[in-house]
Order: structure tokens, then sequence, then C-alpha cells
DNA sequence: TAGATATTTAGACAAATATCTAAATATTGC
DNA sequence: GCAATATTTAGATATTTGTCTAAATATCTA
């Protein structure tokens, strides 16, 4: 609980609503390989520098990954931490190892 | 292995879209518990049994709800085998631990 | 079988979303 | 400073989505 309940709630909305559209999982997919800049990453997608633009900005806000300007370049990487913490949001949506819930 | 990785490719796209609203998050979260009928999970919510109906169509498509008559009514239940292969698919997008130079 | 209850389907509508083009901003190298 | 390159922002548009009301379907019970 290092983190207020309601900051939570609100970051979770944000981030399964990243996660909803193939393209931005793709990306992060992507950027498991590494950091990468903007350009590289949309090299592998056929969608326009805005639109990707416009994903990183989801991404971002979901705080999925991270950014850092160098020089030109404005590299992505992706933040682990959060995705932990959704893996932890995960498990709280499955029932419990040998749980009932099934038929009566 | 086991499945298609087509089959997974569309799948995957449907459990994730069915994760982005938050009213259907609050419905397994809700079948934690056990079984219910729409009507019993409808209890907690604040919309039409038509809108329900909705979500427990796009949970179903995407195989996180199974169902079963009972009577008069409609029971759901979770499908915790799809959870899981969700759960490999989240591993799958964090980054490999100690990845990159990074120890911890 | 008729009426009551539970759930889904159909159709409409407003809000959200992904994409595009064009323009703006930031940075580098000459 | 200026042109070139990288990225974001603004505005427009078509599609998708969540919700509603009304009607249809399925089951139970008297």
């Amino acid at each position: 609980m290092g983190r207020s309940s309601r900051w939570w709630v609100v970051k979770q909305q944000a981030v399964f609503r990243a996660l909803a559209d193939p393209t931005r999982r793709a990306i992060l997919k992507r950027l498991h390989g590494g950091a990468m800049s903007a350009g590289e990453i949309g090299e592998a997608f056929d969608i326009t520098g805005a639109s990707l633009s416009h994903h990183f900005a989801i991404l971002k806000q979901a705080d999925l990954v991270r950014t850092e300007r160098r020089g030109q370049y404005i590299v992505y990487s992706l933040n682990s931490t959060v995705m932990e913490d959704l893996m932890r949001l995960m498990l709280d949506l499955i029932p419990p190892a040998g749980g009932r819930g099934g038929k009566r």
C-alpha cells in the first residue's frame, strides 16, 4: 500500500485503457528489447508519426512508459514498476487457487 | 502451446478490450466470490439490465466468463483458464528481470 | 395456458477513440 | 541565424462504444 487507493483507481483505468489498443501493446512489446526513440519505434508500424505520438501520450498518461530527451530524439522505455502493479491487479481478478465458484 | 497463435491473437484483443471498461472489471471482481445470476450481479450497478447484458456479452466473447442456465436464471462464473492465459500475456509485456544492464 | 419474472436483442444516440493532414515546437549542424 | 530532422499539437472525420427504451424470448408458477 505505498500509494493512495484513489491514485490507483484512477491510474488503473488509464492502464487498462492503454492496453486495450493492439498498436499500443505492440509498442510495449517493442520496448521490451530496450529503450528506443519515437522514430525507431514507429518503423514497425504503418501509421503516421502523429498517430504514434497520440499512442505515446496515452501510454505515458498510464505511466507505462518513461521518456527522456536525447538531443533531437525522444527516447522511450518501459516503466516496469507500473507493469508490476498491473500484474497484482490482474491477480486480484483471478479466483483464489482451488477456488470454489463453480457449480454448486 | 496448445492453442493456435492466431486464436490467441484474436482472443487477446477481445480480452483486453473486455477489461478496458470499469463496469466489466467490477463484474469480474464480483464473480470472484462465486457464481451469480445476471440479476444478482446487476444489483451492484446503476445501469439497466440491457446495458448489463451488453457487458456480459463482451465478457463472454472474451471467454472471461461462463454461463449456465438454471431455471429462470442465467448463472455467470469466472473462467479462470483464460484469466491465466492473460497473466502469461501480461508477463510477456514486462521486461525480463535484470534486463538490459539493470541488476537489482 | 396466462401472467409474472429474468434475460437478451434491436435500434437509436451521445461520447470516446484512432486516424489523418497541416502546422507548431525543439534540437542539431552548418 | 537558418535549414533539416524529430516529435508533438490542433483540428477534422469516421468508427467504436456504452447507455437507454422498447420489444422479444425463455422459464416458472398458479
